[in-house]
Formats: C-alpha cells, sequence, structure tokens
DNA sequence: TCCACAATTTGATCTGCATCAAGGACGTAT
DNA sequence: ATACGTCCTTGATGCAGATCAAATTGTGGA
C-alpha cells in the first residue's frame, strides 16, 4: 500500500516494450543494494508463473496485474489459495519448492530479484527480512480472513467479500468522495472467481446478477463493476465496519 | 518438529505445579538470551488466552496442549482458523491488535517472552527474525492447505483431513513401525471440530462414526482414535502421497 | 463482416449438508 | 442412588448450491 507513489517505464526481458511499472523494493533508498540482482519480467495472460514441478528462480514484486496461487487435486477440483496484486511478494524465500501453482490472471509484470543473490542479501541486511516477515504475516491474515469466507458465508456473501477486495482499493487509489461511485474491472473470469470462493461458476453468475438485480452493483460490462455504496456492500458481506481483506 | 527433544519441569505462575513441559527456543543455545525474559503460564481447558478486545502482553511457544484460533461474524458463525500444537509459536509481534480470538481447547502450558523486550530482541538478533519469518511461512503454508479443505473436500474428506493432523504427528512421535496402530486423543469436542472445518457438529458426528463403520479408523472412546492404516486414511482425505497439513 | 470459440447466463433437477428435534451416554454434585 | 448438565448420537425434513443442459453474448481472427 505504501507502493504506488511513482511509475517508471521498464524494459521487459521477454518483448520489446517498456512497461509502467514500480516496485515498492526498488523505490526504497534503503535497499539499494538490491538494483544489481534485480530485472523485470512480464508474464501474459493465463501463462504459469510457477508450478510443483518447474520452481521459480526468482523471487520479487507485482508491479502491475493480479496472479493467483492455486491447488489442484488429482480428480481436478481447485482452489485458490490466494491472489497476488500490484505490491505484493510473490515466491518464497528460503525454499526450495513452491507448493503451489502460480498463474497470471492477467497480463503481470514482476521486478524479479535472483533467487541465489537475494537470500545472500537476507543474511546480510536483517531489515530485508524484517520486512518479509511483515509481508508474510499479512498474508497470513489475510489467508485467515479468507478461510471464514470459505467455511461459513453463504455464496451471496462470498461474492460480496470478493468484490470488497477491488472495492476497497479502488476506493484508496481513487481517494472516492463518499458520494462518487467506485469502480473497478475485474480481474477474474467467474470460472477462477468460483475457485476462489468455493463455489461453482453458475452460482457465482448468478448471484452476481442478484447483487445487480438488487441495487447493491452496477454491471455495466460483464467484467466492470460500480459500487454506488461501498457499506451496503460490506453489510452483504456479512462484515462489520472494517474487516476486509485488504484493510 | 525438531523441539520436544528433551522436558523438563517448570513452575507455573498461575498455579502451584510443576508442569512438564519444553520450548524449543529455551533449548536453543544461540537464543540464551531469552531467558532473562521468560516465564510460564499455564490456561485450562476453556480459557481464553487472548481476544480483539483483551491483546497480549507477551508472545511465545506453546509446550503442553492444543489452543485453537477463531474469528466469529456478529450473528455468531465462527470458523477456527488455526491449530495452536506444541512448538507453534503464540502471539503477532511487533502487531498491537491481536485479530482473532485465541482459547484453549485443551490444558495449555506456554513458554511466554514478554513482548516489549522479544520485540527488541528481534531487532538485535537477526536470528530470531529469520526463525520467525520460517515458522510464519510454515503457518501460511498450513492455512492454505486448510482452505482447500474448506472450499473444496466433502464432510467425509474434512474429517479425515483432520484426523490426519494428528495421526500424522502421532506416527512421528510412535516412529510407529508400519504394522502397527497409530493412536491418539482428539483434542477437540465435535463442536469445535465442526468450527473448524466449517461443518455443524451433527454432520461431525455422522460423518466419524461413518469412517468408524467403514474400518477407516477403530473409536475405542469418543476421544480416542486408532488409525490401522495410515494410507487409507490419506485416500479417504483426497490427498496424494504426502500433503497434509502438518507434513 | 462473418465465423468459430470462449465466456456468461439461464433453466430444470438433484443432493449433501443444515436444520430441527429427540434421545442416549457419561461425569459430577447432591 | 439420583438428578442435572454437557457432550454425543440418531432420525426426519428442508434448502442452498451442485449438476446437467441449452441458449446467449462477447471476442479475436480470417
Amino acid at each position: 500500500m505504501d507502493s504506488l507513489k511513482t511509475t517508471v517505464n521498464v524494459q521487459c526481458e521477454n518483448c520489446t516494450i517498456r512497461h509502467r511499472a514500480v516496485c515498492s523494493y526498488c523505490n526504497d533508498s534503503e535497499l539499494d543494494r538490491l538494483d544489481s540482482i534485480k530485472y523485470y519480467k512480464t508474464f501474459s495472460a493465463g501463462q504459469s508463473i510457477a508450478n510443483t514441478s518447474l520452481p521459480m528462480s526468482f523471487v520479487g514484486s507485482v508491479v502491475t496485474g493480479v496472479a493467483s496461487l492455486s491447488q489442484t487435486m488429482e480428480d481436478g477440483r481447485t482452489q485458490m489459495v490466494g491472489m497476488l496484486l500490484p505490491s505484493d511478494f510473490v515466491g518464497r524465500p528460503g525454499r526450495d519448492h513452491v507448493v503451489y501453482d502460480v498463474v497470471a490472471t492477467t497480463d503481470v509484470t514482476i521486478c524479479c530479484f535472483k533467487k541465489k543473490p537475494f537470500e545472500q542479501l537476507m543474511i546480510e541486511m536483517p531489515k530485508v527480512v524484517q520486512r518479509l516477515l511483515e509481508m508474510t504475516l499479512d498474508e497470513l491474515d489475510a489467508a485467515r480472513e479468507w478461510m471464514l469466507v470459505l467455511g461459513r458465508k453463504t455464496a451471496r456473501e462470498k461474492i460480496a467479500s470478493f468484490l470488497l477486495i477491488f472495492a476497497q482499493r479502488a476506493a484508496v487509489l481513487q481517494k472516492s468522495k463518499p458520494k462518487m461511485d467506485i469502480e473497478f474491472d475485474l480481474p477474474l473470469s467467474r470460472e477462477q472467481m468460483s475457485d476462489y470462493l468455493g463455489l461453482t461458476l453458475e452460482t457465482v453468475s448468478r448471484q452476481i446478477n442478484a447483487l445487480k438485480k438488487d441495487g447493491i452493483v452496477e454491471m455495466p460490462t460483464k467484467r466492470h463493476i460500480l459500487v454506488p455504496d461501498l457499506s451496503i456492500l460490506l453489510a452483504e458481506a456479512g462484515d462489520d465496519a472494517d474487516g476486509g481483506f485488504y484493510s
């Protein structure tokens, strides 16, 4: 959240385009030793970033786009266990194996740090480890918040909770005046939403249209959402005052 | 897991009994600076260890017993979001607020460190922070594993997954020869199990008795379980080869 | 502009688990 | 012993969401 202050254009190593992007690590003057081991990389929507059989050679920070973490059972049932949004950390420093699949949900730009040198920096620079601990604690809170969603909420509440993740982010970025619609694009398909929410895609479709019919949200296109009143959506999610995923 | 090597008798500050206990931190010679700020504390089954309105004044390590972390919605629906077993870390270093209720599920002994001095040590001793990062990453993996259970598994698979947590611990402790039953006590009531699994207590009761009827487990008393064949239980949980909660 | 295909919606039906409601089993205090 | 409370089991019924099946909309490429 303390990132996104400035953006820079970066050269992607996969394509010839210079992307607008910024990494909160690279913005931190105390961490400028990271500069020498960093490079930017992009993945297009649907592309695999890492999986159980193909471990990552880097760690890094999402600068643009959305990536997802999912686990799959042998019979094909899958559950998304996390979303990586801009400024989120990618990778498992000090761990060899990835225990879930990391996939680009939209086009994604990542500020990468070579894994081995980064792990060396973790030993030499306590501040890096402290920062990672902070971020990991936040992720743990988010995961536990989501366990309540998965275990106890109704389909309608699940959808509302999901929309809140983006609505709250958008509200911050828009610094939205109270009487203005909050507006954002859905970065996930109905099927991906169902994987995140532990539902079927049909139920997702029905419930999101029910929220629309009830005037909780507007949906000019199937992937674009307007929220006239955030507090109503909050109530639909069954949350008290704050309590959002990324609060 | 690298703890539990030796045990010591410790004086509890709440009662006059000396408890058999050991803390993995206190066993680590590199961390002996912790000695000066540590004390032991016990909680009896059902007692609250911390909650949203009553933050903790310490962090620490569970040495005996089981504690639970839960979140509750205004209307009373609750979801257990974690279990603290011996050697697990309790508390949120660097955070003021507890975001869920911590309750002793059985009688619990905790090796406590005063919060402020512990946070000071975190600044001075990088090793402490590194260790916490490791543990937090493990907790995050466990939480995500559990998200798959909550979002995608059937009631029967949920029960099997739950029993596996204890069966796998017991298997390690018993170093059980292949042809020997794995044996353990259930530290949770049917209702607590239902809170952990996102089910009702009736469904928990029915499914656990179904597993018994099918010979997957034996249940000499309602709180004691024998597992004749761990691999059958694993299959019931829908997991592949390893994949357990605390693998 | 049209076609092919993917994403989404909508309808009809089915089912696993929740809910509601008793009834046992066990422990503890009287 | 007996009574009471807590925990657990078992049965009957209902419903939210899954499943199966089309129809519709949206999209990128020739």
